[in-house]
DNA sequence: TGGTTTTGTTAGAGCGCTCTATTGGTTAGA
DNA sequence: TCTAACCAATAGAGCGCTCTAACAAAACCA
């Protein structure tokens, strides 16, 4: 009944203003908090704004000050946990520096992520995180014209405009297997992650490991799914029948559990006769069902570095792109030990004797 | 160079119109596909734009015309699968239909979730959906007078002015316990979930379905989480030491697979000693390594049909609440058998009774 | 006491767009 | 030939807000 001109729609600025008996510039003043308002008629807004349900539009405000608090949020994949623990780091720093994160999901498809990359910029967001890009690098130049662009678990790229936080890929996968080398695996073969982000970069770690251990690398090209994993490890076995690895570094952790049906499907016994390494540390390989042993990512971290690049860039104390290369750990758990048949230096967790008649004659 | 008297920040529509060499409206007109444009100008027009780089803004646009074509949906919680799939049910329709999807997320905190839901407001979106929401039923009543809502995946509620979208969590339950007992359990336990969203619908189910065959239900309180149905099994096994079930019905996948753990650890195998089924059919109870029966609601039917009852009241075609109740479907896959001691009658995989939901999926 | 600051408040223009009239310019009907 | 009917195009108001400039009223200083 109060709700003026203005019945059923949402009250505006102005029915605030009236109800209060004030002008609509005081209340836009209250409603930013300006220091300039004495408290009486600070009071009586807020108490006809509550009254009112009155909640400021930020478009009509982004419109009028050319400026805009939202954080736009390009989700590659929905689907995978490990970006809602980058969104976490992301959504820490935006409430802490009032911004408003908006997310969208591109679903893994170059067109759909462009999609929702122009969606996310119809908004005229005041700065971008792409997590996990799938779309081409021409097409995020353009967008990085136009908004501050944070790029986070993203392939490497030329691009000179944008800020980059990834965990250093190459560390990631050496870590893996220098992890495996020393507990005495010389035959270690890695499922790549195809075109997949990062992918790249783990591969060229782990060359540089094995090539590092004086060890002869084998890459299978795979993708960043428990099927393909699965896929992967059927076709090496069908192929490599007689030479088998003993261990292998996945893709990622999905890739990575793929991977280990397939070798038990198949009669193998993971870590006895084969260990598996991921590669994320998702909410997957901490299940102690699976304890997956697996390359850590620091993503809120990730997510928080992220949040203040653009912020700073939003603030402009900052012109030149930033990128960030965080540390991954090793987080070991139950899918290495040591080979079958290289019973190591020291005495071994589980290295069951009489396991060689399995490893001598797999055919 | 040509960008007039706007060098360097995005165009507007004037600057199109300018170059074109026509009114700011027509360009309006354009842009909106109207067809009282003459073929000749709007060539020049869309040339114009072009070469400008012009993109409509869509704030603007949803300010001057009151409307909105935004869709705001909050997930509480990210970092569940089950969620994305939904997702994917109302971004198909909101593609097909030409409205915008922006995402928001709750994280599980009544707080957050409020948070994020004014956030979600303050865009004035066309309509909003909730994905498995833990605030307050009030809040969200008073949300609705402001915006359509549709609920997914939510408990349920009084709210007379808001659409929902559940799927039969009894009928799932019930449809799990007969499972069980066509397969000759009898000592079947229930760990619930807790305040989650449907959990008391489930925990509904599974004593209807304990009383419908004359069985003793028993229910231990847990959680939605791994580690909760690790919890609630390890405590189980100390309390009930003596007289063990020969099957659980847990909360959801997540609880399942925490029970299978917790299950494993004390030396009892799955399913040959107890069998377990899930709730949700995430992705995780796909992977061939868990291979959890569980029940699969249709997720992203849901999303779909979320996204329908909004645009439906969106376009006013549909005034009163609907209230879809989704029907849900047992995956049997491996992590139920017979139980011990009590071979079956014969080698059943359907229940007699013939339950309206189906028994789909592998193995 | 008069002037200068300071403080609190407001009018009014305008952000980029849509939308309702309204305007000329054709064409059709009689 | 005139009017009605249509068509393409446009002027101008306004969506809900911010922001600059201007303005009273109170406070300060000499």
């Amino acid at each position: 009944m109060d709700r003026a001109a203005n019945p059923g729609a949402r009250p505006t600025m102005e029915d605030v203003a009236r109800r209060a008996g004030v002008s609509r510039a005081l209340v836009s003043l209250v409603m930013r908090g300006s220091p300039k308002v004495s408290e009486q008629r600070r009071t009586a807004v807020l108490r006809a704004a509550r009254e009112l349900g009155y909640r400021p539009h930020v478009m009509a405000r982004s419109l009028a000050s050319r400026t805009s608090t939202v954080l736009g949020v390009m989700v590659s994949d929905l689907h995978n946990p490990f970006f809602a623990e980058i969104v976490d780091g992301l959504d820490a720093v935006a409430r802490a520096e009032d911004f408003e994160l908006i997310i969208n999901t591109g679903s893994r498809s170059p067109a759909r992520e462009r999609r929702a990359l122009n969606s996310l910029l119809s908004f005229r967001p005041a700065g971008v995180a792409l997590l996990g890009p799938v779309v081409s690098a021409a097409e995020i130049g353009l967008a990085a014209q136009q908004v501050p662009i944070v790029l986070v678990a993203a392939r490497p790229t030329r691009l000179s405009n944008v800020d980059i936080v990834n965990d250093d890929g190459e560390a990631g996968a050496e870590l893996a297997v220098d992890h495996l080398v020393s507990l005495g695996h010389n035959k270690i073969v890695h499922l790549d992650g195809g075109g997949g982000s990062q992918a790249g970069t783990r591969r060229r770690g782990y060359l540089k490991a094995m090539r590092r251990h004086g060890l002869e690398p084998v890459v299978l090209r795979s993708e960043y799914t428990d099927a393909a994993g699965a896929k992967a490890v059927r076709e090496l076995l069908a192929e490599h029948d007689g030479d088998l690895p003993t261990a292998l570094v996945a893709a990622n952790d999905y890739n990575a559990v793929g991977a280990i049906s397939a070798l038990e499907e198949a009669g193998l016994r993971v870590p006895e006769e084969v260990s598996v390494v991921g590669y994320d540390n998702t909410s997957l390989a901490a299940l102690r069902h699976l304890s997956l042993t697996t390359v850590d990512q620091p993503r809120t971290e990730m997510g928080r570095l992220a949040a203040e690049a653009l912020v700073q860039r939003i603030r402009g104390q900052r012109s030149e792109p930033v990128h960030q290369l965080l540390h991954p750990s090793l987080v070991v758990r139950s899918t290495t030990a040591h080979p079958p048949l290289h019973p190591p230096p020291q005495s071994p967790t589980r290295q069951p004797a009489g396991k060689s008649a399995t490893a001598g004659g797999t055919s």
